[in-house]
DNA sequence: AAAGAAAGCAACCGCGTGGCT
DNA sequence: AAGCCACGCGGTTGCTTTCTT
């Protein structure tokens, strides 16, 4: 399908922001609100795309950022999200009250990874990096996101599985997935960063069981919004370098049935295996034919947040 | 003190997706 | 059904800052 240019790009300015610019953004935003990004830099004055604008204004400029360095707890949550969510870094932020999924995935890749390599944990697969995978029994060939991820590294040696354990996990049904990203040791690191910073692709956003502490069968719930989360963008804004106001997340708003990446509409819930596609395996908790009014009325503790339901769409899979 | 390397991070880019016409 | 549009995501780039020699 076509596509247009998102921007006259002759006329637009690139690179960092000023003042001034970020100024016309949030004026402009405090009165009119989000959205219509495409139209908004001409109706704020600003000679950037929009998608330049709302980019700016999600990572950097909306109030309710935190702006503060990660905590050891929240490095934790971070590293228990990817592994089991992998590089899904909005559906990772989504669960962090104030970071954005830019500034994760930054973090990610900058702090994270060093702190688990140091580990002895390969950031790639959350497991020791000398566990031999041949160890780990495979059920089942590379994913075309597996593939892709490794055809321009012959060297990787992958082994997949697509066994995920939600319902009652056990040691006998648990296999691993071993997409070894092979990074080499620290000195190639070292000596060749910028060759280095593209290999740190992606990991593979496949659940499996790389944290025994948590418990896999997922019933993710819509983040915790709070009740005055949805106009106000006006009473109390603070500016960027301030802390809050009194708007919350975008992602942390309620959201709609029937979201960009559901085929399930009608605010019905669906098991974590449903969200995946693989609704007729055994894995499939929904009790009902249609995946999607499964009975979810026990609630699990996702990382602590109790609820009722799995509400698929605040994790809004791909 | 200076230069180069490494690290950090804001911003950009391309593309997938759902909604609308 | 097809095309367009707007949005959002993940990966990448490049500039700035910090560290090392």
């Amino acid at each position: 399908m076509g596509r247009s240019p998102c921007c006259e790009k002759a006329h637009t300015n690139k690179g960092a922001w000023t003042k001034e610019e970020d100024d016309r953004l949030i004026a402009y935003i405090r009165t009119h609100g989000e959205g219509c990004w495409r139209s908004l830099p001409k109706a704020a004055g600003l000679l950037r795309c929009g998608k330049s604008c709302r980019l700016r204004w999600i990572n950097y400029l909306r109030p309710d950022l935190k702006r503060g360095n990660f905590t050891e707890e929240e490095d934790e949550l971070i590293i228990k999200l990817h592994s089991l969510l992998g590089n899904k870094w909005s559906l990772i932020a989504g669960r962090l009250p104030g970071r954005t999924d830019n500034e994760i995935k930054n973090y990610w890749n900058t702090h994270i990874r060093r702190k688990l390599l140091n580990r002895g944990i390969d950031p790639a697969t959350h497991r020791p990096v000398n566990d031999n995978p041949n160890n780990h029994p495979t059920t089942t060939t590379a994913t075309p996101t597996n593939i892709n991820n490794n055809n321009n590294n012959s060297s990787l040696d992958v082994t997949t599985t697509t066994t995920i354990s939600f319902a009652n996990p056990t040691p006998t049904t648990t296999h691993h997935l071993v997409k070894e990203e092979i990074l080499d040791d620290e000195t190639k690191h070292n000596s060749d960063r910028v060759t280095d910073r593209r290999k740190i692709k992606n990991t593979v956003p496949e659940i499996l069981e790389r944290c025994p502490d948590l418990n896999l069968e997922l019933r993710i719930s819509p983040p915790h919004h709070h009740q005055n989360n949805s106009s106000s963008l006006s009473s109390s804004y603070i500016h960027p370098q301030g802390q809050h106001g009194n708007y919350h997340h975008h992602q942390h708003q309620p959201l709609k049935t029937g979201g960009r990446s559901s085929s399930v509409s009608g605010g019905t819930t669906i098991c974590f295996a449903c969200s995946l596609g693989i609704e007729n395996s055994k894995e499939c908790s929904c009790t009902t034919s249609l995946h999607g009014t499964s009975s979810s009325s026990t609630g699990y503790d996702f990382l602590g947040l109790k609820t009722g339901v799995l509400d698929y769409r605040s994790i809004k899979m791909k």
